[in-house]
DNA sequence: AGCACGCCGACT
DNA sequence: GTCGGCGTGCTC
């Protein structure tokens, strides 16, 4: 047993409360601490408190409970202070970050560390004071302590930042150990507040100059002054202050370009005087909601059923084709939920790509929608983070993040393109699914959730077949505009003398002539970036992979490089087989790059452009490269599926997919799933306003089932094919890989993982695929896969396939320190 | 996350 | 012999 601090001693008061504190930390559980008595009141779940965690360090606490049982097994310490006089969030907000831990196997602390805005969860900052008490010579400190001390002296307080700079090594800590021994100094932990209103200072007029008859006194008798740049001035603030009623003093110096002494020089005149007031950084629009269309009868009929459906069924999952108008089913449906006085959250995957949507909404509901995500600014995001606690914020169209803000009269939320991957959070914890996490927070609030997708994820077509969500179908295009043509290409016919891949069949050189010829645009996908994605030996068979994730290495011509697509590590390119040392190398396949090389040589007039993840880095690239092609300034846009994210181009009527068998062969565990999405999305982009558009899908695997749902647009039937393969070749390896993992787990926390693992695969579709990070689970790992290679069908790419996934899914499980949980398998009963 | 404690390699 | 690397464990 340990024997008593004195701390222990000091603190072992006798207190009547204690609180249970969330800490943004990955803590095995939530800690204790106790009230003092005259923090009684003021202590309430959802209040933030400062608190000592360890030996000095301060923390921003968030209150989850309190209670009056003393614990045993520890003494706690007092909460120091209270931070807030009103909770940060609502009792609904602590159940579901309770639910994510539980369900997502983390801690609550990370949750809370996901959750809550940066600048509402502080931690101490160490502060060095110069101690007044220490006269003796600073001839005992060495060099670097002597540095500090000086600048200690100077400046009487400093940062650990500060002294960073000033010893510009590492060697902080022990310093300042040092300097406090000798008594140079004090430290102290200070918990700052990081959000700060923004503040500005507004010019005014002083009361004297209010009336007219006073003003045009003082502009006749200006000469008195000789100062008549500060008449200009005057007369510029005048002008302002008359057109648009406040001035804020940066923009009457901008209009005016006046200086802030000639400003200062009329506030000392008495004439102006200037006031600091807090203000929005959001901009506001009016609060109007402006619905100026006219749904079609088939939107009708949808938004009528999703809300006669809403009256049992909690979720509705609505699938509408791509251009079908979705978005203003949306919007008439939020417009019935804030007529009632609901708040509405409209998630949408990577928002910050998506633009267009953002216009589109604001035209209706101006000022009532906020918008939330991560590439806020810190103080933003506090101030939504506010509104919305508050009601003020009636809307929030927001990416995953957005499902923690603080909601009080939740009615409403919309997923839109529900099966889009990034709705998963893969690192760091929690490894939520924002989908799935947004339906459980919604019945916190009994609010309705509406699912929508043009490509329904398997999981929720499951739910919605089983009668679990509604479904509602949305089939036809808007306005009766007809699907596009699909048109199967056969690429075998055509061979080439080294049989490299071919890239342009003369069927899809003539379509393009064709809408070039037609003043159309087109849309080039292909589904690889780089050059040359395969290349191989043309002697002994040798393929250059990376060292770290056996991945194929993709050539990269502009930067003359090998990168590796999954870990990103580039390699010198290789001319000499490191097998046989021949130097004969065939490029097997093409990327995007390539394409765009091989267009701009066979179109030489039309004009050519590239998106992919090499090509929009920046961060306006992406936003500026659709802005050129929607005004048409590009004809031909080649790039992999980031040119099918959500977005509407008018003028696109030919769709060419180069390779459909780089899709069909993915290696993924939801092949068919994913290949018809991506081809539905793809396709989905021609001849949107016109029904003229015409897709072309080159492919050699012409017998390929998938293809024919494509062409059909039949969701249900690739359904079926993909529930009898997955269940075929992909879901018991899985199902067994977890089985004997937990066969061999050697840890506590994997028992606990195990019971969920069990839960989960009850309903056949479990939601974690977890671990412990140790050598038994790499034994197993390549034992397993030894057996894999033995059980699953003798088609050597598939086994390849297999073999990769899994290495590199167990990968991501092993990368992490302690279990982590990857949405392979999806999840479909998140309540 | 910090920070302490503790156990092995290159250096005043 | 020590300084310092980071592996492991604990913090109410």
């Amino acid at each position: 047993m340990n024997t008593h601090s004195p701390n222990q001693l000091f603190t072992n008061h006798t207190y009547t409360l204690f609180a249970e504190v969330l800490i943004p930390l990955a803590l095995p559980k939530n800690f204790t601490w106790a009230v003092p008595d005259h923090l009684k009141e003021a202590v309430q779940p959802g209040i933030r408190v400062e608190v000592v965690l360890g030996k000095n360090k301060k923390y921003a606490g968030l209150v989850k409970k309190t209670f009056t049982e003393k614990p045993e097994a520890f003494n706690p310490k007092p909460i120091l202070n209270v931070l807030d006089d009103v909770p940060l969030l609502h009792p609904e907000q602590l159940a579901f970050w309770e639910w994510i831990a539980d369900y997502y196997m983390c801690t609550e602390g990370e949750v809370m560390q996901a959750a809550i805005p940066s600048n509402l969860k502080l931690s101490s900052e160490t502060v060095l004071m110069w101690n007044d008490s220490y006269e003796d010579e600073m001839i005992e400190l060495d060099d670097e302590e002597f540095m500090v001390a000086e600048a200690l002296n100077l400046k009487k307080e400093l940062r650990l930042n500060e002294v960073q700079q000033i010893l510009d090594a590492s060697h902080v800590y022990p310093v300042i150990k040092r300097l406090i021994e000798k008594q140079v100094c004090l430290v102290w932990e200070e918990l700052k507040e990081k959000y700060k209103e923004k503040k500005e200072t507004y010019v005014i007029l002083q009361p004297a100059y209010h009336k007219e008859e006073a003003l045009a006194d003082l502009l006749n008798n200006w000469q008195q002054y000789k100062a008549p740049k500060q008449m200009e001035l005057l007369m510029a603030y005048i002008h302002l202050q008359r057109t648009q009623g406040e001035v804020s003093q940066p923009e009457l110096l901008k209009k005016s370009g006046a200086t802030a002494a000639q400003l200062k020089g009329l506030v000392e005149k008495n004439i102006l005087r200037t006031e600091k007031r807090a203000v929005d950084r959001i901009g506001s629009l009016p609060k109007d909601v402006i619905i100026d269309f006219e749904l079609s009868p088939l939107q009708q009929q949808a938004a009528e059923k999703i809300e006669t459906l809403f009256d049992e069924k909690q979720v509705c999952l609505l699938h509408g084709v791509t251009a079908s108008g979705k978005t203003q089913v949306y919007v008439k449906l939020i417009e019935a939920f804030i007529r009632k006085g609901k708040q509405v959250l409209y998630m949408l995957p990577e928002i910050a790509l998506t633009t267009q949507i953002i216009r589109r909404l604001q035209k209706h509901f101006g000022g009532n929608i906020s918008i939330y995500h991560s590439k806020f600014n810190p103080n933003e995001r506090v101030e939504i983070w506010n509104k919305v606690k508050s009601g003020e914020a009636r809307i929030v169209l927001g990416a995953r993040s957005a499902v923690f803000l603080p909601f009080r009269d939740l009615g409403l939320i919309i997923a839109d393109e529900e099966h889009d991957s990034s709705y998963k959070q893969q690192e760091p914890a929690p490894r939520y699914h924002a989908r799935d996490a947004a339906i459980y927070y919604a019945s916190l609030f009994q609010a309705k959730v509406l699912l929508g997708s043009a490509t329904p994820s398997i999981e929720s077509y499951t739910n919605a077949q089983q009668g679990k969500y509604g479904l509602v179908q949305l089939m036809e295009r808007y306005g009766n505009v007809a699907m596009p043509q699909i048109e199967i290409v056969d690429v075998k016919r055509v061979i080439k003398k080294d049989h490299s891949k071919v890239m342009l069949t003369p069927e899809l050189h003539q379509a393009i002539t064709q809408s070039l010829h037609d003043k159309k645009q087109i849309i080039l996908f292909q589904n690889r970036r780089g050059y040359s994605p395969y290349q191989i030996c043309g002697v002994c068979g040798w393929i250059p992979q990376c060292k770290n994730c056996d991945v194929t290495l993709t050539y990269h011509k502009s930067k003359n490089k090998l990168a590796c697509h999954y870990c990103g590590t580039t390699y010198p390119v290789i001319y000499t087989c490191s097998a046989c040392g021949s130097n004969r190398f065939i490029q097997k396949n093409f990327g995007t790059e390539k394409i765009e090389e091989m267009i701009t040589e066979a179109f030489p007039d039309a004009r050519t452009a590239r998106m992919d993840y090499d090509s929009v880095k920046g961060k306006h690239d992406h936003d500026n490269l659709i802005k050129l092609f929607e005004q048409q300034k590009i004809d031909i846009l080649v790039g992999t599926q980031m040119v099918v994210k959500g977005l509407d181009f008018e003028h696109v009527n030919l769709v060419g997919i180069l390779d459909a068998d780089g899709i069909l062969n993915f290696a993924d565990f939801r092949v068919n799933e994913r290949a018809y999405q991506l081809m539905e999305q793809v396709s989905g982009r021609a001849g949107r306003k016109d029904g003229l558009g015409k897709v072309m899908i080159q492919v050699s695997n012409t017998e390929h089932p998938v293809l024919g749902f494509v062409q059909q647009h039949n969701y249900q039937q690739l359904f079926q094919y993909e529930m009898e393969n997955r269940q075929r070749f992909f879901y018991p390896p899985f199902a067994r890989i977890i089985q004997v993992i937990f066969k061999h787990k050697d840890q506590l926390i994997a028992e606990e993982a195990a019971q969920h693992m069990v839960n989960g695969l009850k309903k056949d579709f479990g939601p974690y695929v977890f671990g412990p990070a140790n050598p038994v689970v790499n034994r197993i790992r390549n034992q397993y896969l030894s057996e894999l290679l033995i059980k699953l069908p003798r088609k050597a790419p598939l086994i390849q396939q297999c073999k990769l996934q899994i290495a590199q899914q167990i990968t991501i499980i092993n990368a992490t320190k302690r279990y982590s949980s990857v949405h392979i398998i999806p999840d479909i009963d998140p309540v």
